[in-house]
DNA sequence: ATTATCTATAGATCTATAGATAATGC
DNA sequence: ATTATCTATAGATCTATAGATAATGC
């Protein structure tokens, strides 16, 4: 069994690793790295996930899962399409504002990664928020019938907003470094944006 | 001097490393990987570019130069600005799609090597693309003067489409592999994407 | 006794260089 | 003679494991 100062170490462990991973990736962080940071020796990170790709494996996994997370936590039956459809992009740009190099690291898995495109095929499938997806394609085929907006498929407004929140937040160190910004001003682009993504994505529909 | 042969294996090397470095980056790819896809040994490779780092800077900076070249082939003064800004968008795209895996190595590299930034900031200082900047700009001023386009700022637009378009290529290889698609679907898949990206910019700007 | 942590090291890279040999141009 | 290409290898990683020692729970 795991004492309390094993179950810490395990933790913080597992807490480095994930920093590390999330500022470098897989393959530019080392085992050796993470010890260092850890504070243990690096045979010690076999000790608990027997493999480098076994760690990662656990903290992207449960990375990935956020992505997944039920955005339809919102009243939906009474209020208008585009009030949903505000809300739902809102709550997916907040998403990623509190996980702000997800994109970083799961683009940057994915890509290189192939293998781990497979897991994401199998996890898409069952995953909840396709029921939100459904009722939003039922809604969204309603307002094109009613001449409210223009025809299109919803994966296509889909892709529309993921793109516009995902990419902010992947250009975010960026367009900080090459513009000098300092915290607060990062804070307010990042406002700016959050407002903007909806702004053009409610009237970038519009027939 | 280079006869013949020795300025075809140099070019081999040059032509096998940037197809490398475009599919995986720069730290997943060696110059032992380098060399046998050139079909030479590996210490050629350091023979004609001295180190591995040297070798991807020749590439990368040619590649990113792409980045920064003249979009404003258009004639503008005669068009309307809904006009130009399509062009721009679509020129943009086409640029992308002529270098598909260009925005996963300038991102990846961008995110996880911060000198690389530096040397951007540098570049976008003096870029032939800051006079369409500017022009656009003014214009873009103008139109909200003449209540024809929301209150925004250049910088915000620029974003929008630059977001759109370059996250549609990055999402290609994921989007292709989830949906099992094949060539022409793809293709049709990235004709209507340019054209989404068009409409959403163009319906997303009005007042 | 069992679990956590450490030291030491094997084996597999990978980059870079030294020095030998082959090819080429004068 | 000069340049291109090769073989061999140093030196620096890095991951993973074996086996020793320290800490902990009964």
């Amino acid at each position: 069994m795991t004492g309390k100062n094993d179950t810490e170490m395990e933790k913080t462990i597992l807490r480095e690793a994930e920093r590390l991973f999330l500022e470098k990736g897989f393959a530019l962080t080392s085992t050796t790295e993470i010890a260092k940071a850890a504070g243990c020796n690096q045979a010690l990170i076999h000790y608990y996930y027997r493999t480098k790709e076994q760690l990662f494996a656990a903290i992207f996994e449960d990375k990935i899962r956020l992505l997944f997370e039920d955005l339809s936590v919102i009243e939906e039956a009474s209020m208008s399409f585009e009030d949903v459809l505000r809300r739902v992009i809102e709550a997916h740009f907040d998403l990623i504002r509190a996980n702000p190099r997800l994109p970083f690291l799961v683009m940057n898995e994915l890509l290189t990664n192939p293998a781990r495109v497979a897991e994401l095929k199998v996890r898409l499938a069952d995953a909840p928020k396709a029921e939100l997806f459904y009722r939003m394609e039922a809604r969204l085929a309603a307002e094109i019938e009613a001449g409210r907006v223009r025809p299109m498929g919803i994966l296509d407004l889909v892709i529309d907003f993921v793109s516009l929140n995902v990419m902010y937040f992947l250009a975010v160190p960026i367009l900080t470094a090459v513009r000098g910004l300092g915290d607060a001003e990062v804070e307010e682009m990042t406002e700016a944006r959050r407002r903007e993504n909806v702004e053009l994505v409610l009237r970038g529909i519009r027939p």
